[in-house]
Order: structure tokens, then sequence, then C-alpha cells
DNA sequence: CGGAGGTTTGAAAAGAGTCAAAGGTCGTGG
DNA sequence: CCACGACCTTTGACTCTTTTCAAACCTCCG
């Protein structure tokens, strides 16, 4: 039933749709699939979910997945890149909600009513692909390991948000950079990569924004810290990172 | 198979466990069952629903329904009062996540993890059903809606973590007072209480800590938007809440 | 190589926190 | 039924963090 999709890759902005037949990369075959939805599925539950994954997204930097009142058709899971996700105030602020790496679910928000609840910006050039919802429902409730899973990204989302909402209620500006980037760290060594080195991908506006703060503010405190040796600055390149120090910083008060 | 449990309530803190058998308050005669769970179920599927809320828990005012790091056996849905759910930081400052009313259900931060994922305090004397939640999920997967249900409130849930995360991060503190009130209003109103006028089941601290202020703030601001005439504070008691108004400061700056 | 966008730093202002004191409310036990 | 104590609320005065406004610098892309 895939199979049949097997067209050219179309290459048309803003978001590309690609068919997977073509790319031999359903989840099956996926190197991200142990931090992704098919975590824990066997065999014969990937190939299954195969046929829901069809397509992908191309997204390039600065454009949008869906937007705020979309229709909501599907999940997303991030497999290259990096997005943000944000709400406006009734005036036009912005809030980041949340910020999504690859094995990262997109979307979760909107199931309840079947619309967008936020809008999801690539910070880079980006790839998603797409779970039509029905599919994966219907699928969710054959293969029970799915559907496991799929509750597992629902509540584990729900415990970052309010990770978050701690990080905002709770602690000052410094205490909420160094828990910014101590959990970026985590979830680079998630993901394979180097934990106490690494680029941000958001601007000193957006990480701002994510953490209540002005760029400003931002900017000041991650001068603060390296000056303090807990981290070495040089735009988005942030280097030498003491972990242990900056955990020290994240809530506990000195 | 319920039926079996037919003993006498037993009276004990700070959790008494009761067999529903014995008051016929089953999902199917509930007169919540619109705002909670089985919202949309069919005859049939609230009778299978009737199996797996099987017993219900008395949780005393200020005492726990849950705490972190308790194993993740069930969901729960609030019968009867209000809970608060709460996170702490490292070193001790508590977090309000969550404020949850009739029909509202908790838990849900623990699927991910089987651990609870907070503490979940009741504001009052108050009721909530317990949902084994492998029990549940078989249900969900031979009820479709069930399972709709089930992913419309997580989802939800994860909607609402993110308003709250809006209101953190980038409301004022009279915006927040201002949405907090609204918000209640609202909620009021869907469970058919009058929205402009109800009591408070929360501290000024508490709903300091929810709104991430401190409780000589949140005092202050109620009595400015009392004194510009937006409502009547007495104690816990508000009164003539004018909801445009406040609308109007929660997020529209003047 | 020009310019837009991003970053850093300073100085002044505003918002919220902290400390303190007094008055109010509620429930319990005498 | 009253009195006591525990807890909650309000308000004032002062402090501190963060924001706001401003200016200069950097750097990366076209």
């Amino acid at each position: 039933m895939a199979e049949s999709a097997r067209t050219a890759p179309v290459e048309q902005s803003p978001a590309t749709v690609i068919s997977i037949g073509d790319l031999r990369t359903r989840c099956s075959r996926c190197d991200i699939r142990e931090l992704c939805l098919p975590v824990g599925l066997d065999a014969n539950a990937l190939r299954q979910l195969d046929d829901v994954v069809t397509t992908r997204r191309r997204v390039k930097r600065g454009e949008p997945l869906y937007r705020s009142g979309d229709a909501f058709l599907a999940l997303y899971a991030v497999r290259v890149g990096t997005f943000k996700t944000t709400l406006l105030t009734a005036d036009g602020r912005e809030q980041i909600t949340g910020y999504q790496m690859s094995g990262d679910l997109l979307g979760l928000d909107g199931i309840a009513s079947r619309r967008h609840r936020c809008d999801a910006i690539a910070l880079e050039d980006s790839e998603a692909c797409v779970m039509p919802f029905e599919r994966l429902s219907d699928v969710a409730r054959a293969v029970s390991a799915l559907q496991q899973s799929l509750h597992r990204f629902l509540s584990r989302e729900i415990g970052r948000d309010q990770q978050l909402m701690l990080a905002l209620g709770r602690l000052r500006g410094e205490e909420r950079v160094a828990a910014f980037l101590v959990n970026l760290a985590e979830r680079h060594r998630a993901r394979g990569f180097a934990a106490n080195e690494f680029v941000l991908r958001m601007t000193r506006a957006e990480i701002g924004n994510y953490l209540g703060l002005e760029l400003e503010t931002v900017s000041r405190l991650f001068s603060r810290l390296a000056r303090e040796g807990l981290l070495q600055v040089d735009g988005r390149v942030v280097r030498s990172l003491d972990l242990e120090g900056l955990r020290k910083r994240a809530g506990e008060r000195c």
C-alpha cells in the first residue's frame, strides 16, 4: 500500500512532502527508532507502524511545520533537526513552550481539540515523519506495545511541561539558565552526542523567551556563568560545561 | 464481579478506600460523567468502564492522594472536591502545577515512568474514583470511544500545562491573577456553578505558588483589582467578577 | 563588502520579593 | 459557649532581580 506511492521526491517550499518508500527509511530501519515512538516494538509491530508513517516533511529553518489553528490530522516525529513550539498571548507576546530534538513528537496538544494549539517552527533545516493520527490510533488499538508507547510519550510530554513550569515559577534567572543547559546536555547525551559541548540552535532571544527572561538577561547570565568558570561561551557554541557545577546552580540554592 | 465487593465502607485515614458497589454511583449513573472520562461513551461502553472503576478513595483536606515517587498503578478522576498537584525543586521550593476540580483526571504524568511524578493533595475533603491503569488500557483497546477520550484527556492536560507556562513566562503579576480568576470562573461555569461568584479553595500562598508569585504579591494584586472595581474580595470569597474587565487585564496590555 | 540580525554591556526604572507587624478567622478543647 | 492558638490575610517599608532603553560591536550571508 505504501509502496504504491513511489513517486519522485517533490521539492517545493515551505514544507516538502516526501514519500518514504523512496528513501528506505521506514521506522524499522530508522537509526533513531530507539528514541522515538517505535521504542520497544517487536519486528511485527514495527512493520505495522511502517504502514502508518508513509511520508515525511522537510521544513526549512524558520518555517512552520504547522500553525496554531490548523486542522489536526497527524502527529509528527522529528527525524532530523530541531523545532520549537510557541504560544501567543492575546496581545501578541510569544512564549516558547517546547524545544524538540530528534525522536521527539510534535502535535500532541492538538489531539483534544482536533486543531493544533501552537506553532511548530523549525530552528534549522529539519525533517519530520508524518503519522496520520486516525491510522496511528487504529494500529495502536491492534498493537498494545504501540498503544503503550503513545501513552508514554503523551505522559512524558506532561512531565516535561511540568518541569518547565517549575523552572518558570520558582527558579531565578541564573537557575533557569543552568537548568536549561543541564537539560540540553542530557538530551544530547541520550542521542549519543557530547554532553558538555554543543551548539545552541536558539538565539539569545529564543532562549530567553523559553525561560521567561529577556534576551539581555540571558546574555548577562551566560557571561556570569562563564566568568565563574562553569562554561565557555562563544556566540552559540558552548564548551567545557561543568555539569556538576551547573546542576548545583539549578535549584539548589547555594 | 464488582458486586462481589459488597463490604461496609471503611472509615480510616488518611485515604479511605470505598467499594463502589455500595454506593450505586457507577460511571453510568454518575452525574458528572459528561465532564469526566466517560464523556461520549454509549451505554455499552459505559458498562465496560463500570467494571474498571470499582473503588473510590476519600481524601481529607491536606492529605495526599498520592506522592511523588509512589508506584503508578491507577489514574484518578476527581468526583467531589478539589486537588492540587505539586512539584519540588532540589532545595525544597514548591511549585503547584495543577488545580483539579470534579471530572478532572489525576496521575497522567505517571504513565511514562510508572511512578507518580508529583504530589496530589486534597484542598478540601474530597473523593476520587480509582481507575487501575492496566485494566483501563485494556478496555480502551476494546472500546475505541474510551481510547479517544483518554487521548483527549492526555492532550488536554498538555494544552492546559502550556497555558500555565504562557502565564508564568510572559504575563506580569496582575495579568496572571486576572487570568487565574477568568480560568476558575470558566471551569465553574462548565460545572453549572455561578461564574462570577465563588469560594477560592486555595490560600493566598497556594495561589501565589501556582502563579509563580509570593503570597503578599497576590494579596496586593487582589486588593488592587478590587480597588479598581473588577471584583469584590472577602477572604476566600470573591464576588461580582467583571469577567470582561478581567479578561482585558489578562494578556491584552492596556 | 554591506547590511541585517544577533550579542554584549551599561545605566536607570519597574516589578516583585523579603521582612515585619497587626488584625482576622477558624476549629478545638476547656 | 468562650478562649486560645494556629493559621491566614493585609499592608507598609525596603531590597533585589529583572526589564527597559541605549549604544556599540560582531558575524555571517548574499
